[in-house]
RNA sequence: GGCCCGUUGGUCAAGCGGUUAAGACAGCGGCCUCUCACGCCGUUAACGUGGGUUCGAUUCCCGCACGGGUCACCA
């Protein structure tokens, strides 16, 4: 067996859908875990969806998420060009091949003649089908209306009679009746080929073993394995996926939101818990783990667990894989994410240690971070039932004994460090026989106007400073 | 409509003839606690349906229902 050689083969369209990154990963994935070439083709013959950057994006991405490749445009490698449009001239020849061995030929037909065969099919109920029109001409009838210069497409000659089958990994072994299948065009009429006819092509000729790719292709594929029988090319192995949902009947499109990894990214969602949540979705390890760095899911790959049926996408499991990930980063690199999120909500100069320190365990996804932050440049309007909580046996008249009571211990403290006001605090619980939550519940409603605050009365305090918080107490006082 | 594929809790899913039918997320309850979180503990919830085969079907076969895909000079 030859070495394993995966490709990845996106369309520059100027986003990346989050179905194809899962497609890129578990292309990935199978070369690395043979030890073989991962190669990145740009499909971008799509003239008319041409996108300035696009491609970019792709690099970008799979650069992020570590999906690095062996070949590709911008490298180089022995399979090249890896742009498809720079592919074109080499197609002409392959078709023309399997005409000369009778395996395709020469099709007249005008777009009008299809279109008036295909109406007349559909209205007698039938499938539009091509019906063999050109099939059977003459070789000299071919070569004369060639030589006049008469438009042609080539197409594929289907056997008459028999069955074509092919081996997934995924789906078992599926076979299908030849008539079934359409003499579909190889080569269209302005000399380029058609997507399938290129795909094999280019797939044959950069040596790919593993075809990995949406299932959506599975009812195309007997025809691709006629081309490489045709050809006598070594037919790749197939490993279809399922497609990605967005809820039971709709495929998550561009029109959802959490379809667009660029889109997911930009909300504060980190690329690893991405890929590791896409990993997931259609796929299941072995064990119970499930948090795995790309390395390990290198080692543990296996195409033969990849599901058959469609898989919902669930915002909230990405959003818990991605707070995995969150809690588990190193502080400073928390705050090196977290900062931009922080210097859209807020402009007061506060200890960004501290309140990192609060905010890392109490974001799922960093756009989390801004609404959290509210009350820090704002002063948010009183309300006095918000000191009102039963489980620390606060009111509004108990608030205003506490925070009298703490008013000067605040303002005697020279240390302003959170576990020094703490400490100062806790003690004069301690002289007044309260619990904590008596007396530094009401402080974290004072300073925030908030029930839920990222941190407590004394975290916010010390991120605040003590001009401010004494100010806000004080204000808290004369309300209540 | 023809053909192909699929169907285990709300979601992702394990299972591959005999199981108390895993686990995760979500939900619910609790503990911890200077709020909320984090963390920890507990808990609710599933084999689409009808026939077979078998001593025994979630697992194998057939029908049905439902869902998806595909039938272009698009990729």
């Amino acid at each position: 067996m030859s070495q394993t050689r995966t490709r990845f083969a996106p369309s520059p369209t100027g986003y990346m859908h989050v179905g194809n990154l899962r497609t890129a990963l578990y292309t990935y994935l199978q070369a690395r875990h043979d030890g073989g070439a991962f190669i990145l083709r740009i499909e971008d013959t799509d003239q008319g969806r041409y996108v300035p950057g696009a491609t970019d994006i792709i690099y970008d991405t799979l650069r992020a998420t570590g999906l690095t490749w062996d070949e590709g445009p911008d490298i180089g490698g022995p399979a090249g060009p890896y742009v498809q449009s720079k592919r074109m001239g080499l197609f002409k020849q392959y078709a023309e091949q399997l005409v000369r061995e009778g395996r395709a030929y020469y099709c007249f037909c005008t777009g009008a003649r299809l279109d008036a065969l295909h109406a007349a099919q559909k209205a007698a109920g039938e499938v539009p089908h091509y019906d063999g029109h050109c099939r059977d001409l003459p070789a000299d009838e071919v070569a004369a209306r060639l030589a006049a210069g008469e438009p042609y497409v080539i197409r594929q000659r289907i056997p008459e009679s028999g069955t074509a089958a092919f081996d997934d990994v995924v789906y078992g072994h599926i076979e299908v009746d030849v008539k079934e299948l359409d003499d579909q065009i190889l080569l269209k009429s302005d000399g380029m080929p058609t997507y399938n006819f290129a795909n094999v092509v280019d797939d044959h000729l950069m040596g790919i073993t593993h075809v990995i790719r949406g299932s959506e292709y599975l009812s195309s594929t007997p025809k691709y394995n006629l081309l490489y029988e045709a050809f006598g090319w070594e037919k790749p192995t197939y490993i279809h996926c399922p497609p990605v949902m967005k809820d039971a009947q709709n495929k998550l499109s561009k029109r959802n939101g959490d379809a667009s990894y660029q889109d997911l990214v930009a909300r504060g969602y980190l690329p690893q818990a991405v890929l590791n949540y896409l990993l997931l979705l259609g796929w299941a390890p072995e064990g119970e783990q499930e948090i795995f760095a790309l390395d390990e899911m290198v080692r543990i790959w296996d195409p033969a667990r990849i599901s058959k049926s469609p898989a919902i996408f669930d915002p909230l499991k990405l959003r818990a894989i991605n707070a995995a990930y969150i809690r588990a980063l190193p502080p400073e690199d928390f705050r090196r994410m977290a900062d931009p999120f922080i210097d859209a909500a807020v402009r007061r100069p506060i200890d960004r240690g501290l309140l990192c320190q609060n905010l890392q365990p109490r974001c799922e996804v960093l756009e989390d971070i801004p609404p959290q932050l509210d009350f820090l440049d704002a002063v948010l309007p009183f309300t006095a039932e918000l000191y009102r909580n039963k489980k620390q046996k606060t009111t509004p008249e108990s608030a205003k004994t506490a925070l009298a009571a703490l008013l000067p211990v605040l303002e005697a403290q020279t240390d302003w460090r959170r576990d020094a006001i703490f400490e100062s605090c806790r003690q004069l619980a301690e002289q007044l026989a309260q619990k904590n939550g008596w007396l530094l519940y009401p402080l974290g409603i004072a300073l925030s106007g908030k029930a839920r605050t990222p941190g407590g009365g004394t975290d916010l305090a010390a991120m605040l400073g003590k001009a401010e918080t004494l100010a806000r107490v004080r204000a808290a006082l004369a309300a209540l």
